[in-house]
DNA sequence: TTAGGGTTAG
């Protein structure tokens, strides 16, 4: 071309552009001897197209300031849309005050590019303050971006009301807001009345209204919807759509038709990650990790939801040692830091496990990295802390979080009665009502273990009561199970009976195993009786429960039902997985000082005229020096210390059998302990004992031969 | 020659 001028050079650059080839584009953009605003216009926008080239986009923008060439219209609506995706507010806010100040603010695209960047920033009332100042120059696109601000923000009304406000002038994508806003906002009937409405006025629907309508059908787990639209969807041809057919595949996951959702995605010939995500999670909620790793593993490229997924299902299925190993894998294969779910998960893995070490090895690695903690990961941490026994460190995390939401309150809880402080655990739950915060199922879980460990029978039915009335929770069976053990421990079976006679779900074999051990308590044979007609028709292959029921004849010697029991376990050929007996721990736990911890544990629990038990040794200065000592000499945590999760995860084990055990002694009245860290042991013998102790550790270490 | 709103998996 013997004329070139600078349109001749911005087509090319374009045409580059639109070809996909933003070398080239590039190449062009830097030799051109002309620029003009529209040049630059162009390579932003192409950047802020491109995924992880975002930065680069951001760049030119900085070098037409530096070389003085001007900005319009088409500038400041480019750059706000890459500041929505880059999620900087500063930016944005930059960019708008810039605007103002130019008058540039003031045509439907600036209108609507703002709107969006607000919202998507997280800055609903921004956007809204810019809907609302710009009536004149609202057009169908501004609203729609309004409408979707709406539905990000959850305020599915307003949405509504907007939405229908000039409903004759909604198109397609007015449509398709509302029907992925109600889906995503769970509620999934509005998105399927909306969806069938779309229809009836002869909207068209169009490939985004069905991966949100499938979206919605996954949800509802309702595969008869499902399946509606999924032969619409193949009628029109339009199911090797990548999120169609990925939708399709998450919808026959969700409704646990594994089979089809296979055939799904193997009839689209092509790697999709998101197909795959869903089908890991399918298959790792069957249980099938063999399946689930395969196809993870046959996954060229992996992103961190399919490495989550894989997370979360041996997480699911408490698999400790697969959770920790992957994530060697993972620091081992990927560059990138684990986000927020992985590191979730993994903690999730520590709490399972009550592996404290890994534990504070996860959180110092998030120290060290830089993660910024949110919400969920100071939920996780302090969770992880409370299962692992550092209920200080859990307060800690709590009392420092700038804002606390209901995840956090609930772990606190939690961690509260299970390390038994009803008190603190009924002070925060006051604290989150006075907050204005509403409490859920969980809470009322957390809540009632509270009370069901105190004895505070009337304040738990209080609780148990107040679900429904004021919070309209419908108690589940594990509110039922809190209640019966809570009226089990406190003598009062006939309302365990009654309480038993109301529960409208299904009763599983955790509450009838509670029921029995309140039979028990309450020597109540007859009920007892009742009770394990109803266990063993639930749990006929759970060699725990007739060892149980074995026991609960035992304990009032009448040895001819015991006898029965076993002889049941015998012909059904159950077996019980074996405890851990104190000689099989001992062979376990190969080195000294752990060795010296578990025979400590093991002579204090065993001594007949002591009044102690593994409590006080647990409590006792000496078994918390020897736990440091011990933690201190092992080996650090990496995946091939499989033996070192064990014995710590055993020590923490011990101290949950404490509080258990406090709980049922002997002391304690109507099987509850008089005081939570009771002390048994008289006033000032403590040393005298664990001298006593001592003594006898050392006699013990000198009658073993030395194995070197 | 350049710009704005709606879609999928953890």
């Amino acid at each position: 071309m013997l004329d070139r001028n600078v349109f001749t050079w911005n087509s090319i650059i374009s045409a580059h552009i639109h070809n996909r080839d933003i070398t080239k584009a590039r190449h062009f953009f830097d030799s051109a001897p002309f620029k003009d605003s529209v040049t630059y216009n162009t390579m932003i926008s192409a950047y802020a197209n491109t995924s992880s080239l975002e930065l680069e986009g951001v760049k030119v923008f900085s070098s037409m300031q530096d070389t003085g060439t001007p900005f319009d219209d088409f500038t400041l609506t480019t750059m706000l849309n890459l500041t929505a995706k880059l999620l900087v507010l500063s930016y944005g806010k930059q960019l708008h005050s810039y605007m103002v100040k130019t008058a540039n603010d003031s045509n439907s695209f600036t209108v609507s590019s703002l709107i969006d960047m607000y919202s998507k920033c997280g800055t609903f009332d921004d956007a809204l303050r810019v809907f609302k100042g710009s009536s004149g120059l609202m057009d169908l696109v501004s609203k729609n971006a309004m409408v979707a601000a709406c539905c990000r923000e959850g305020d599915m009304d307003m949405a509504s009301e907007l939405f229908w406000r000039f409903s004759e002038l909604n198109d397609t994508v007015s449509w398709n807001t509302l029907i992925s806003g109600y889906a995503q906002n769970g509620c999934l009937g509005k998105a399927l009345e909306l969806f069938v409405l779309m229809g009836e006025i002869g909207m068209r629907w169009n490939e985004h209204t069905f991966t949100s309508v499938l979206s919605a059908c996954s949800s509802l787990k309702s595969q008869k919807h499902g399946r509606e639209v999924h032969a619409w969807i193949l009628k029109n041809g339009l199911c090797l759509n990548p999120y169609i057919s990925s939708g399709i595949v998450d919808m026959y996951c969700k409704c646990d038709n594994i089979e089809y959702a296979e055939l799904v995605n193997a009839s689209t010939g092509t790697e999709n990650v998101f197909s795959v995500s869903s089908l890991i999670v399918g298959h790792s909620s069957r249980g099938d990790m063999v399946e689930a790793r395969r196809l993870f593993d046959s996954l060229k490229e992996k992103n961190s939801v399919v490495w989550t997924a894989l997370f979360s299902g041996y997480v699911r299925l408490r698999n400790c040692d697969a959770v920790f190993e992957l994530f060697l894998d993972f620091n081992t294969n990927e560059t990138q830091v684990p986000d927020a779910l992985i590191l979730i998960n993994v903690l999730g893995g520590c709490a399972i496990q009550a592996a404290l070490h890994p534990g504070k090895q996860i959180h110092t690695y998030m120290v060290r990295m830089g993660i910024k903690l949110d919400e969920r990961l100071r939920s996780s941490l302090a969770d992880m802390y409370a299962k692992c026994g550092e209920i200080e460190y859990a307060e800690r995390i709590f009392k420092r979080a700038p804002c606390r939401d209901r995840v956090m309150y609930n772990s606190m809880i939690a961690g509260y009665a299970h390390h038994g402080y009803e008190n603190k655990a009924i002070r925060l739950f006051e604290e989150m009502l006075e907050r204005s915060i509403t409490p859920d199922a969980i809470t009322f879980i957390a809540l009632l273990s509270a009370c069901r460990h105190a004895g505070l029978v009337e304040l738990g039915y209080k609780y148990f009561a107040s679900m429904k009335q004021d919070y309209g929770i419908l108690p589940e069976i594990d509110h039922y199970s809190c209640m019966v053990d809570l009226y089990g421990r406190t003598n009062c079976l006939d309302k365990a009976v009654e309480l038993m006679k109301e529960i409208p779900v299904k009763r599983d074999a955790v509450i009838w195993g509670t029921f029995l051990n309140a039979c028990m308590t309450n020597e109540s044979m007859e009920l007892a009786r009742e009770a394990e007609e109803s266990l063993l028709r639930i749990e006929a292959d759970n060699g725990a429960r007739y060892v149980q029921l074995a026991n609960v004849y035992a304990a009032e010697g009448n040895w001819r039902e015991m006898c029965r029991i076993r002889g049941k376990m015998r012909g059904g050929e159950v077996r019980k997985l074996a405890g851990c007996s104190w000689r099989w721990i001992m062979k376990l736990a190969k080195d000294q000082l752990l060795m010296q911890i578990l025979e400590g544990v093991h002579h204090f629990c065993h001594m007949p005229n002591h009044k102690m038990n593994v409590v006080h040794v647990v409590q006792s200065q000496w078994f918390s020096t020897m736990k440091k000592e011990y933690l201190k000499f092992s080996a650090p945590w990496s995946g091939r210390h499989g033996k070192f999760y064990q014995t710590v995860a055993m020590l923490q084990f011990y101290e949950k059998c404490a509080i258990r055990l406090v709980q049922s002694s002997p002391e304690s009245q109507n099987g509850l302990p008089t005081r939570i860290n009771g002390d048994f042991i008289e006033d000032g013998k403590e040393d005298a004992l664990l001298n006593d102790f001592s003594q006898h550790l050392r006699d013990r270490m000198m009658a073993v031969p030395n194995p070197e």
